[in-house]
RNA sequence: GCCCUCGUAGCUCAGUAGGAUAGAGCGACCGCCUCCUAAGCGGUAGGUCACAGGUUCGAUUCCUGUCGAGGGCGCCA
């Protein structure tokens, strides 16, 4: 690869200066300027200090050397500024990108192997089974199922969980409301007065105990939340239910194992977790003096179990939960497990915007926005590259009217109208019997163009970016270099004509080619935030 | 009081394992269709990267502090 050609010259003309103490890996970076060049390194800045250099004389040594004895495919070397040394390359290395692309496929490009096969287990959405998916619980879903693909292309076995919390204090009271909305009865303190509970209550059977109520309604409720899930493409390969630790004596089994490893003890009737052993800052409750467990116990419980099943376990949660890591991660050391394979990948709030003002989500009037209202006003593609399309790191502001809409503004429609005019062009050739090109010798030289070189160099850093998403946990990435892939895309379009009596069979050929790349890296990019790429809008 | 995530153009947001003149989309203004989707392309205007120190050849990026926004600090989940 081009790149390696860089630095092995960049290797040797330091050696050749007798420059040692080289930084371990030699850093690349293409220029946003296009004067200076296609590739720079900052080489020269970061070693001239201890060589007793000044920057720019070591530089314009290190050019010197370079240019005297060029690399395959460098045209010159150049410095710059403080003492870049900036590469201009031919585009040769480009359409070399461009048949890897081709060679590999949707199958393929991008992919890499630094997972190597561990296993990853990634916790998301885990709603209580007690009412729909409301539109709160639509980013950790994006999310999660989002890193799940990307840590699969990247090399992982992926498992993706949802826990269900089928028993508590909560979910006695759920079966409690519907009781209480069958029978016309008030919903208990604390209870669940929302619209959809006395939907479920009339297709709850008649005279069931509450037991029996709680069993019904967790069932109904996770097929609700399954359905919707569906709706945007997620689809779990485990629900673990958190009922069966309890029955499986797990749970006893963890408090056995908890107070033999001193990390637990008694105080005021009940059992402390002694979390502070592990940075946490107050020590928690696991039983409660009233002899039931605190949610803290079972979720100990549960996440030592996922460590029996996987390498490395995430978990997406909202921002409220933030506070839980550090008692979680203490109780995992605890046991004895390493805190840093656990990740806990926080997602911040998100603000409904429709026509200009703010959508209140008020659970206590129990005029929730439902996840599934959302998907079917916008629709599944929308809903998720939409809550992609920004770093979890930050409070979305989320536009309902802009993401239905079929305009330009749109991000989603923008990168799918690339795509779309892609297959607008390959069935047009396909009609005329130039495509799929078969046997042919295609001369890919013919592509110099600028619009057709940016969309080579957009493609070339797609594995960058998705390595970059799998390390940092961070789709938006994928969404954000889509994008640029697209502008680059509608570009060319505009520019360059593919098929038509004005050009020429071989430039034909060629920029069939490229299309066909072009839409490998479109779908690739979309597969792995789960939006579809359509053949026409 | 302590902890977490943030603060970048009028708006919504990228960028930062330290790099050259800080980017995109929208909005505003000005151009571009006899031909594959004008659902597009190009250009102009718009910034003390919240503020103040520090480290560095170099800081939007790293460190400290201040201010501001949201979230968290339960024998609730």
């Amino acid at each position: 690869m081009i790149t390696e050609t860089i630095t092995s010259s960049l290797k040797k003309a330091l050696e050749d200066l007798g420059v040692s103490h080289l930084p371990s890996e030699i850093n690349l970076e293409q220029p946003a300027n296009k004067d200076h060049g296609d590739w720079s390194s900052n080489i020269a800045l970061a070693t001239a200090k201890n060589a007793g250099w000044s920057p720019r004389d070591l530089a314009s040594e290190i050019a010197e050397l370079i240019n005297s004895d060029l690399p395959n495919g460098v045209e010159n070397v150049t410095i710059a500024g403080p003492g870049f040394i900036n590469f201009a390359l031919s585009p040769q290395w480009l359409h070399d990108v461009l048949q890897t692309v081709l060679d590999q496929g949707t199958e393929e490009f991008g992919k890499v192997d630094v997972g190597q096969g561990r296993k990853v287990n990634v916790e998301f959405v885990s709603a209580n089974p007690t009412g729909p998916l409301h539109a709160g619980h639509a980013r950790g879903a994006c999310y999660g199922d989002s890193i799940a693909s990307i840590l699969d292309a990247v090399g992982y076995e992926v498992e993706r969980e949802f826990y269900v919390n089928d028993r508590g204090l909560q979910m006695g009271l759920f079966a409690e409301s519907l009781l209480a909305f069958q029978s016309g009865k008030d919903v208990p303190e604390g209870g669940y007065g929302g619209a959809y509970v006395e939907a479920w209550s009339h297709e709850m059977p008649n005279n069931l105990s509450v037991h029996e109520a709680l069993d019904w309604g967790c069932q109904y409720a996770m097929e609700d939340q399954r359905r919707t899930l569906e709706m945007i493409g997620i689809v779990f390969d485990t629900w673990f239910s958190e009922r069966s630790m309890v029955e499986s004596g797990a749970i006893e089994q963890t408090m056995k194992d908890l107070s033999e490893k001193e990390a637990s003890y008694s105080q005021n009737g009940a059992t402390w977790l002694r979390s502070t052993d592990y940075g946490d800052d107050k020590d928690r409750v696991l039983v409660k003096s009233d002899g039931e467990f605190t949610y803290l116990t079972p979720d100990v419980t549960y996440h030592r179990e996922k460590f029996s099943r996987a390498d490395w376990l995430i978990n997406v949660w909202g921002a409220d939960h933030h506070g839980y890591i550090a008692r979680m991660k203490a109780a995992m050391e605890s046991l004895g497990h390493d805190p840093e394979q656990l990740t806990v990948a926080i997602t911040q709030l998100v603000k409904l915007v429709r026509s200009g003002e703010e959508v209140r989500l008020s659970k206590r009037q129990g005029d929730i926005i439902e996840l599934r209202e959302i998907v079917e006003e916008i629709g599944p593609d929308a809903t998720r590259f939409m809550y992609l399309l920004q770093s979890v790191d930050t409070k979305q502001t989320f536009d309902l009217d802009l993401a239905a809409s079929k305009v330009m503004d749109n991000p989603v429609f923008y990168v799918q109208m690339a795509h779309a005019r892609i297959r607008s062009i390959q069935s047009k050739a396909e009609a005329m019997s130039m495509w799929p090109v078969e046997g042919l010798d295609i001369d890919l030289s013919l592509l110099e163009h600028e619009r057709e070189l940016e969309v080579l160099k957009n493609l070339f850093n797609f594995p960058d970016v998705v390595q970059l998403s799998a390390r940092e946990l961070a789709p938006h990435k994928i969404a954000v270099w889509l994008r640029e892939l697209a502008t680059s895309v509608h570009g060319f379009y505009h520019d360059c004509y593919v098929v038509g009596d004005t050009v020429p069979p071989e430039l034909s050929a060629a920029r069939l080619q490229l299309v066909e790349a072009a839409r490998i890296g479109l779908v690739s990019g979309l597969d792995l935030l789960g939006v579809s790429a359509p053949d026409s809008m």
